[in-house]
DNA sequence: ATACACTAATTGTCCAGGACGATCGGCTGG
DNA sequence: CCAGCCGATCGTCCTGGACAATTAGTGTAT
């Protein structure tokens, strides 16, 4: 039985190892060190700064509690203990832990100490007896944000997140593989900004658009500007889809939607979606169609192709 | 018909796209701009640098030539028309450029103009044909380097590569699907480095030993160390393995593998292999076990299962 | 008391210029 | 022809400062 502690092998990290553990860049490390007094880091033999495994966590709570709209000034000072305390009655407050049994169960599937296939099957028994359609309006959304809150509040590791998109990824990918596009008036492409790396949500617009006829064509995670344009003009793609989920920064997710409407035809839908654009609610881009989620893509699909079928 | 030439649209983008679009950082950029006075970029009204989208093209270039070994100052002063003669010398010379029928059609499938879905389905239909096992041992290899090269030498776009990559990938996760691992005694955990974003070579790995009853997880691409230890601990693993493409920086990759190899639990083995790991031939790192290709990746395979099953 | 405007503090990003270690290339002597 | 040395190259990290954008706080008028 592992403890899931032992971390303590390595105390020194370089700043590009901290920086990919925590996901805050070097210069925001730089300035909380200046500004608050942490982090420390010891330094190496040049001066290098060499952050110390036992500031990971702090430091890691600090930048959840911040996406959750606190400030660094508040919660820096704060000891471990009070942090969790935030953690725990910010993420129960706000309504986002749901109260599922069969996200509950998949949550024992991921958590420490389960076997690392269990997910697979799991999921793969419950597509199998509501239905590839079912299973990806109904469930996903709501288990995508079980597992989400769930890493965030610490009771599963990275890794089990990882292994559940893995999972997700490649049963509801097998399933799409045999169905053929009946709807020929649109292709639609699929991609998230760079910085993004979660493709569920877009998953899941593509298994739902997929199974109402579309023709769609995923570009994976992270695909710069450039290249989806060059994308659209290559296989001429009438409708772009974006995700962006919570951890997405709202000012590059912005960014990215001007851009890429700037520069994509005009012909070509931009449709985005996901927690990551939700801002776009209140302030809109012209020319860039915000949805909320997959339902309202399944809507907006087939009021898409009604309109077209009609002329 | 797409031109595929039409990146006019915006001719001025911020580091951040830059950087994403080049994968070349800030900090080289700004030293090449004091260095060899390239790129100049235009200024914003605060002082920032507004890179212009006409020297795209040659920075992209720079970098694959310095990725085959030229050395910047070099590079550099040269004109556009100069650096792709001899990107085009380059590549032909070093014999990297594979001469093979059906990697030829493969690329085919990818050229600008043709049907976005031709690949998965000529994929598809050479799976069926030759079996996945020949498929991933023999021709995954081939066409990963073609398609590689491909883009190098700008036959085709990076769209066209990721669509390559999510094609592979539906297809052979789906294949391997159905299979049962036979062989107990090992769980096997496959990743890449932080960075590192092609996960194709280490997908054909998974296949291959899947196909001989290893039982494999996948945590996708880009895992930090810690939480490669994490999954370990968690799930009992007992062997990882790593991949990393030519693009993965060799000194990254070295501080990864050793890290990895001093936080990891003793007992469990660790794999590398990809274009990325080469230089572990010359210089290895004590506890970690180079695999040149996937075909060796099998070899090791069953040495060490009928090690473990003759005690 | 509530709404609103306006000022002050906070915070992330960018800039400039410098230092340094690792690597590369060429030179020299054997 | 080759090993070893030395200078040039090149990417990374450092410091300290400026600034815009956002947020918080204060005062005023209705």
């Amino acid at each position: 039985m592992p403890d899931g502690r032992i971390l303590v092998h390595f105390t020194e990290m370089n700043q590009n190892e901290i920086e990919q553990a925590t996901g805050l860049s070097r210069e925001v490390l730089r300035k909380w060190e200046l500004r608050y007094q942490f982090p420390v880091p010891e330094r190496g033999p040049r001066g290098q700064r060499l952050y110390q495994a036992k500031d990971l966590q702090k430091l890691q709570l600090v930048k959840q509690l911040i996406s959750l709209g606190m400030r660094p000034s508040k919660l820096i000072p704060l000891p471990l203990s009070k942090l969790q305390a935030l953690l725990a009655s910010k993420t129960e407050s706000s309504g986002l832990c749901v109260f599922d049994e069969t996200a509950e169960k998949l949550l024992g599937t991921l958590a420490p100490g389960s076997a690392p296939g269990a997910v697979r099957q799991y999921l793969a028994a419950l597509i199998e007896g509501e239905g590839l359609a079912q299973f990806v309006e109904q469930r996903l959304p709501v288990f995508n944000q079980a597992v989400g809150d769930a890493w965030a509040a610490g009771r599963i590791g990275a890794h089990a997140e990882h292994h559940y998109t893995d999972a997700v990824l490649v049963l509801v990918q097998s399933q799409l593989l045999g169905l053929q596009p009946s709807e020929l008036q649109h292709r639609i492409l699929l991609t998230t900004p760079p910085g993004e790396v979660h493709g569920l949500g877009l998953l899941g617009v593509q298994a739902a658009l997929t199974l109402r006829g579309a023709d769609c064509f995923s570009l994976g995670t992270q695909t710069p500007v450039i290249d989806v344009v060059q994308a659209v003009k290559d296989w001429d793609i009438t409708l772009v889809a974006i995700s962006a989920s919570v951890v997405m920064r709202p000012d590059l997710a912005r960014a990215y939607a001007q851009a890429l409407r700037r520069a994509l035809p005009k012909r070509c839908r931009l449709w985005v979606g996901g927690q990551g654009f939700a801002f776009l609610q209140t302030v809109p881009v012209a020319g860039v169609k915000l949805l909320r989620d997959t339902a309202q893509a399944v809507k907006a699909w087939q009021k898409l192709t009604a309109d077209q079928s009609v002329r």
